[in-house]
DNA sequence: CTTGAGCGG
């Protein structure tokens, strides 16, 4: 049945229309984020997703949709990929709502240092599509640190690869992985950082802010509020998690060192 | 020692 279909390649039953846009440079803003797809075709709606209102810090990635589904899928053939500044953005399509996507990401340690980002794909491979991978480095050394990320497209593969490889061994290494859903807090540094600080206050000492009013009387409730988040009553149970917010990163001003061995030469520069 | 970014309205 060779018909139709002038002259977009459209997948057989493809009507989707809602892109999601990956790697997105900091600094782009929202209309030069829809310049870049509506030449594509005319869109219906388009964002990019940021941490606050306030702050407009962007979140990296945003989304696209298309008024056609052949010039979402169109973009994604054209856009995918296309270099935007210092990085390269990633056009793909957005999941519809509701579907199993909500722990994908995990978190996995005891990775063999020798290990390259193939490998660990490897390892995790069997137990479904892998959307996205990292390794971290140690911050001064540049050394691995045995820790990365292995995001799966399904909840479904990233539970089967929990059940699958944590505790396991991999060849060339000693200890048993852990593998654990990763955490998703990504999002909440950007709002730390813009200081904006609703009532956070870490009670692990040796923190960064000092606050100058430590004046405990004893019986007194209201100042102690803040060093007392609960009544000591029912401490016995469950395990607490200290203080995971402590971030002590710097948002800006690392320039880089990630991705990045192509130089690009696109196209030929306009003015 | 959970990543400059992978799912909103």
């Amino acid at each position: 049945e060779s018909s139709s279909s002038p002259s977009s390649a459209l997948p057989d039953g493809e009507t989707r229309t809602n892109l999601i846009i990956n790697y997105l440079p900091q600094t782009l803003t929202d209309q030069e984020f829809y310049k870049i797809f509506v030449v594509v075709g005319p869109i219906k709606n388009c964002r990019i997703m940021k941490d606050l209102k306030q702050t407009g810090y962007s979140f990296g990635f945003g989304f696209v949709e298309y008024q056609k589904p052949e010039d979402a899928a169109k973009a994604i053939l054209q856009l995918n990929n296309l270099p935007v500044q210092h990085k390269r953005i990633k056009v793909s399509y957005a999941r519809p709502p509701g579907e199993d996507i909500k722990e994908t990401n995990l978190y996995i340690q005891n990775i063999p240092r020798s290990y390259t980002l193939d490998q660990l794909e490897e390892l995790f491979s069997s137990y479904g599509q892998i959307v996205q991978k990292n390794l971290l480095k140690d911050k001064v050394t540049g050394l691995p640190r045995g820790v990365g990320f292995v995001r799966f497209d399904k909840k479904s593969q990233a539970e089967a690869a929990i059940v699958g490889m944590n505790g396991v061994v991999p060849e060339g290494g000693t200890e048993p992985l852990v593998v654990k859903v990763a955490e998703e807090h990504g999002k909440m540094k950007a709002a730390y950082y813009a200081g904006y600080h609703a009532g956070l206050s870490t009670t692990r000492g040796g923190g960064g802010v000092v606050s100058s009013q430590v004046v405990l009387s004893r019986g007194v409730e209201g100042d102690a509020s803040a060093t007392r988040p609960q009544p000591p009553r029912k401490q016995q149970g469950g395990k607490i998690a200290p203080d995971r917010t402590a971030n002590r990163y710097n948002p800006i001003g690392s320039g880089g060192g990630y991705g990045g061995g192509y130089g690009g030469g696109y196209g030929s520069g306009g003015s």
